[in-house]
RNA sequence: GGCCUGGUAGUUCAGCUGGUUAGAACGCCGCCCUGUCACGGCGGAGGUCGUGGGUUCGAGUCCCAUUCAGGUCGCCA
C-alpha cells in the first residue's frame, strides 16, 4: 500500500526558487536517485522544474531507507527545510538549494517506464505515442502544451478586447459533399441517416453574421477525413473569426494585430506590420508555391526566351506545347550537390510529376552541363547570365507545362534549401497571399471548380468576366503564410443573393443541387446580410511554429498517426453487432477477416 | 493508391564482400560508497534480428512477398 498525503499540503512547485531556512512541502515524480551510501540525493520533477531532496542516514534512518527504496517515476511528497547546498550546481535554476527532508511519503510506486523520461529523447515516436501519458511527462513536450495554452489565451484576450463574441457552433452538422471527406456520425433516432463532423464552422459563422452578431470568434475543433502530414492532423483547432461591415483590408488589419500580439506576448518578438503581400500569380512565378517560404532566396527565373531556339528538343518542345523552361540557382552548392546528389534530385522530381531535370554544375572554369552538346556558341553563357549563376553554383532547370514547371521547382527549391541548410532558424517571415484565381479548370470533369468555396466574393473589378471569361476572375481571398506554412485562409463572402445564384450557375450547379447542398444558407441571404468576411487561423500550426516544433504531434497532447489511428487507446476500433443494429448499419464483409 | 526511408536487448544504435557463442552505450537487477548532480566502483540478467517463404553446407547479412512506422505526391472546396 502506498502512503497517503494526510497531514501534508503542497506549498511549492519544484521549479520555484526557494530561500534557505523556509520549510516547504513539494510533490513530484522521482527523476533520479543518487545513493552515495550514507547520503541520498533525489531529484524530483513536476511541470515547473526540478528540485533536489537530500536524506542523511544518521539523521533519520527510517526516512533514509524509504528514500533508498525509490525508483524513477515514483510519485512522492516531501516536507523539509530548504538549505543552501554544500556544492552548488549552476546549470539548473534551483541548483543552489536542496530540501533536507523530515517527512517523506511514497504516494505511488511506478513500473520502470518503457523509455527514459528525458528531455532530449530520441526514442522512436511510435513507442512514445503508445505511452503518450509518459511521453507527456517530458518537460520539452509540457513546455509546448503550455505554450499552446498561452497562445489560445492570448487569442481569446485579443479578440475579446476587439469586440468579438465567442460563440460555439455545432459539432454534429449536415454533410456537404464538397471539399474534404467528412467524418460521419450515425444516428440511432434516424437509422440510415448521418451527421457529419464539421470541416470548419464556415456556414454557421456566416449565418451568425446574418443574425447580426457582427464579430464572432471561436476556437473551433475541425475534422477532415483525409491523409495526414507532419502539418496535418484529421482533427485540429482553428481560431475561427468573422466580421461584418468590412472589406479585405479590415480583416487583414485585425489579423496583423493578432499575430503581432501573439508573438509579443508569448515569445517577446516584435512582428513589424503591415505584413508583406504577394499576389497568388507572383508567388507562383517567383516561388512555385502559394505558400512560399521567404526566409531564403533561390527564386525561379523564366529562361524560355533564351532557349526557345536552341538545339535541345526537351526545351523547345515544351515551349512549343505552350509550356515554359524555368530555373533555380543553388548558390555555392557545387560541392554539396554532386553528380550523384543531382541524380537523386532527378529521381525526386520524376516522383512529383516532372519528366526530368536539366542542370549546370559549375565547379571548375568549365561548367558541367547535362545538355551542353545541344547548345550553340554562347547559348549556355546566356542562360547562366540570365539566372545569375557564378562559379560554384548549381543551376537546376525544368521544362514542361508551366504549372508543372512551377510546382516542381517550388518543391525542389525547398528540398535543396534543406539539403544546403540555408534556412535561417529563429526567423518568422509572414506573408499575405492575395488575389487568388476564383476558378480552376478541372480537366477531368471539364468544368470550372472554385479554388476557395463558392461563397467567396469575386474582386469588384472582375465581376464583368463572370459569364464571359471565368479564368480572369480573381477572388477576395487571402492566405496568411508563415515560413512556408499556410497558417490561415480567409475571404470576403458573397452577401448578394443574386450574385450568389450567378456563382452557382457558373459552377454548373442545378437548382436542385443548390437547394440540397446549401439551401438554408442561400435562403438566409434573402433576408439581408451586411458585407462580411473572416478567416480561420490554424492554432496547431501556429503553436508548432512558435514552439519551433517539426510536427503537429509535438504540440498536440494526443495526436493521431499517419493512418489517422491513435496507438494509445487503439482507435478507431470495431463495435459490436448490437450497436450497429441499433443504428441500422450493416458492414460489407472484408475479404480476409480476422480469425 | 504511387514513390522514398526505416524495423537487431527495455531504449538508441553497430554488426563489412553470407561463416564460431549477435556487440556497445544508456536503462534494469544485486553489492559497495556521507556532497552527488550525465555521480562513481564491482558483478549480473536481458535477443522469435518485424513476419512468412526462398537461395545456400551455412542467412541479422542475399532474393521475393508481406506487415508496421515516418516522410512525401495524389488528396486536403
Amino acid at each position: 500500500m502506498a502512503d497517503t498525503m494526510q497531514g501534508l499540503k503542497r506549498t511549492h512547485y519544484c521549479g520555484e526558487v526557494l530561500t534557505a531556512g523556509e520549510t516547504v512541502t513539494v510533490g513530484g515524480y522521482v527523476d533520479t536517485v543518487r545513493n552515495k551510501g550514507g547520503i541520498i540525493f533525489m531529484v524530483i520533477r513536476d511541470r515547473t522544474g526540478i528540485v533536489q531532496l537530500t536524506f542523511n542516514e544518521t539523521t533519520d534512518p527510517a526516512i533514509f531507507e524509504k528514500a533508498a527504496s525509490c525508483h524513477a517515476e515514483y510519485v512522492i511528497m516531501a516536507k523539509g527545510e530548504a538549505r543552501t547546498r554544500e556544492s552548488i550546481n549552476d546549470k539548473i535554476p534551483t541548483g543552489h538549494i536542496e530540501i533536507f527532508v523530515d517527512d517523506f511519503r511514497i504516494l505511488a510506486k511506478a513500473h520502470t517506464p518503457p523509455f527514459e523520461i528525458v528531455d532530449d529523447t530520441n526514442t522512436n515516436e511510435e513507442l512514445r505515442l503508445k505511452y503518450r501519458y509518459l511521453d507527456l511527462r517530458r518537460s520539452a513536450l509540457q513546455k509546448n502544451i503550455i505554450t499552446r495554452s498561452k497562445i489560445a489565451k492570448v487569442a481569446r484576450d485579443y479578440f475579446d478586447e476587439n469586440g468579438f463574441i465567442e460563440i460555439e457552433t455545432p459539432m454534429m452538422i449536415k454533410s456537404t459533399p464538397e471539399g474534404a471527406r467528412d467524418y460521419l456520425v450515425p444516428s440511432r433516432v434516424h437509422p440510415g441517416e448521418f451527421y457529419a463532423l464539421p470541416q470548419s464552422p464556415q456556414i454557421y459563422k456566416q449565418l451568425l453574421m446574418i443574425s447580426g452578431f457582427d464579430r464572432y470568434i471561436q476556437l473551433a475543433r475541425c475534422f477532415r477525413d483525409e491523409d495526414l502530414r507532419a502539418d496535418r492532423q484529421p482533427e485540429f483547432t482553428q481560431i475561427d473569426m468573422e466580421m461584418s461591415f468590412v472589406d479585405v483590408e479590415d480583416i487583414m488589419q485585425i489579423a496583423e494585430g493578432f499575430v503581432q500580439r501573439e508573438f509579443k506576448e508569448v515569445l517577446d518578438i516584435e512582428i513589424p506590420v503591415p505584413l508583406p503581400r504577394l499576389t497568388y500569380t507572383d508567388a507562383m512565378n517567383r516561388y512555385g508555391s502559394d505558400k512560399p517560404d521567404t526566409r531564403f532566396g533561390m527564386e525561379i527565373t523564366d529562361i524560355s526566351d533564351k532557349v526557345k531556339s536552341c538545339g535541345f528538343g526537351v526545351f523547345t518542345s515544351a515551349i512549343e506545347a505552350g509550356g515554359s523552361v524555368r530555373a533555380i540557382v543553388a548558390k555555392n552548392a557545387a560541392s554539396v550537390l554532386t553528380r550523384k546528389e543531382i541524380d537523386k534530385l532527378t529521381e525526386y522530381v520524376r516522383g512529383i510529376g516532372a519528366k526530368g531535370l536539366a542542370f549546370v554544375r559549375w565547379v571548375d572554369d568549365a561548367p558541367a552541363c547535362s545538355f551542353a552538346k545541344f547548345m550553340a556558341e554562347g547559348e549556355l553563357e546566356a542562360i547562366l547570365e540570365t539566372v545569375g549563376a557564378e562559379k560554384g553554383d548549381v543551376v537546376l532547370i525544368v521544362a514542361d507545362k508551366t504549372s508543372t514547371v512551377l510546382s516542381t521547382l517550388g518543391a525542389l527549391r525547398l528540398k535543396v534549401a534543406k539539403q544546403l541548410d540555408i534556412i535561417p532558424e529563429g526567423k518568422f517571415n509572414f506573408l499575405w497571399i492575395t488575389e487568388f484565381p476564383f476558378f480552376e479548370w478541372n480537366e477531368d470533369t471539364q468544368h470550372w471548380d472554385t479554388m476557395h468555396h463558392p461563397f467567396t466574393m469575386p474582386m469588384d473589378e472582375c465581376l464583368q468576366y463572370l459569364d464571359t471569361d471565368p479564368g480572369k476572375v480573381y477572388a477576395k481571398a487571402y492566405d496568411l503564410v508563415l515560413n512556408g506554412t499556410e497558417l490561415s485562409s480567409g475571404s470576403i463572402r458573397i452577401t448578394d443573393y443574386e450574385l450568389q445564384q450567378k456563382m452557382f450557375e457558373a459552377l454548373g450547379l442545378t437548382e436542385e443541387e443548390i437547394a440540397a447542398k446549401f439551401g438554408f444558407l442561400v435562403d438566409a441571404y434573402k433576408y439581408g446580410a451586411a458585407p462580411h468576411g473572416g478567416m480561420g487561423i490554424g492554432l496547431d500550426r501556429l503553436a508548432m511554429i512558435m514552439c519551433g516544433a517539426d510536427s503537429l504531434r509535438d504540440v498536440t497532447a494526443f495526436p493521431k498517426l499517419q493512418n489517422a489511428s491513435e496507438l494509445m487507446s487503439s482507435c478507431p476500433a470495431p463495435v459490436d453487432k448490437e450497436s450497429l443494429d441499433i443504428l441500422g448499419i450493416q458492414l460489407i464483409e472484408k475479404k480476409e477477416d480476422k480469425e
